[in-house]
DNA sequence: TGATACATGTAACGTGTTACATGATTCA
DNA sequence: TGAATCATGTAACACGTTACATGTATCA
């Protein structure tokens, strides 16, 4: 239950179309939340049956044209309760720490390319992210607003500064292991005894 | 597509039933992948069907009996491929951030006593991963395949850290802003002109 | 025999993903 | 007028979540 207020919390910050929402979750959205322009426009249509936000008047609504929205009311109010209320941490799940587990155990023929690709990725995301904030938050004293919207940025630069750090140690073992990692082994079942 | 190759890998580590599968993922499996026991038989009957796993022979399979299952030689094939196969890191989605930008917009009021709750459980999860250190992998030089492992329960360690460490700054900062973040801002439309 | 824990499931729904469809605008 | 781009959408499916259903074993 979160891109509805994603949306709204975007919505507040600009009312805009379907296709500029997904412009922005590409770009300053993106290093808290991503959705696709399907996701947007399904959910814009939900959040307009429910009250919480409409399109601006003087607009028609075409099927090739341009429909800006904005936040009502009950939309500000749905996101201030949401955002106070309390809630549990999403469960961890987290692809790349799951294949080293597999390689673990089927073994590590492969992977070290792929995990240079993902360093890769994360190194540029980071540059990305440090440039929005020389950008956005110049040295020192933000406006109090600001020191939110800069508090969510630091977490992104600091999660992909760990996994660059995370990878290139990960690349080092890689090395360091015995040829196959795990030997092959065989001991799948084609004739296994209870 | 990664929930089955998660349990291709722990029926690989070792032969187990759904429940003890749903145990394992609360347990150690959990600091790198989660699943609810639902998720985890209706998985395990796709992946009987498909000829990757079956069950271990001489066991009725009545409904309230424990069905073990193992990996077949296709399954175990299947998981060395999707190890190896290049994947594009998942679109990152954090609902803790996002509530953090939503607060910029509509005022933290209420947000700090879930931040506590939070910093709160992820103290407590570090703690309980560095005792699976300590526990599972004693100070230098474990096995080849451990070294893979330790790698991973690293990644889940280090990520505790740093969510305690933003946790920690995040209630700072919210401390240190005006009363009530921003001004409530009525500026939501009754009637707003174009 | 009745309660409790163990063990395996079904059903319904919300969200995310991928592929495709349709209308409007622009410009060569 | 035809291609490319902008803009809004539909459809189908995979996955995760929540609530509930059913059968077995144990033991008071």
């Amino acid at each position: 239950m979160s891109l509805p207020h994603a949306i709204l919390t975007a919505l507040l910050e600009k009312p805009s179309s379907g296709l500029e929402l997904t412009r922005r979750f590409d770009k300053s959205i993106g290093y808290f939340w991503s959705a696709t322009h399907q996701q947007i426009y399904r959910e814009l249509g939900k959040l307009e049956g429910e009250g919480l936000i409409r399109t601006l008047p003087a607009e028609q609504p075409a099927r090739g044209q341009k429909k800006r929205y904005e936040v009502l009311p009950a939309g500000r109010a749905e996101l201030a309760r949401w955002t106070a209320a309390a809630q549990d941490p999403k469960p961890q799940r987290d692809v790349l720490l799951l294949r080293l587990r597999a390689a673990a155990v089927v073994g590590t023929a492969g992977l070290e390319a792929d995990l240079r690709r993902h360093l890769e990725l994360h190194r540029r995301q980071l540059t990305e992210y440090q440039e929005i904030e020389r950008r956005d938050f110049p040295p020192d004293r933000d406006a109090p607003q600001d020191r939110l919207r800069h508090l969510v940025l630091r977490a992104g630069i600091d999660l992909e500064t760990f996994w660059t750090r995370w990878l290139t140690h990960a690349l080092t073992e890689l090395a360091a292991l015995p040829d196959e990692g795990p030997p092959p082994d065989p001991r799948t079942p084609d004739n296994t005894p209870a």
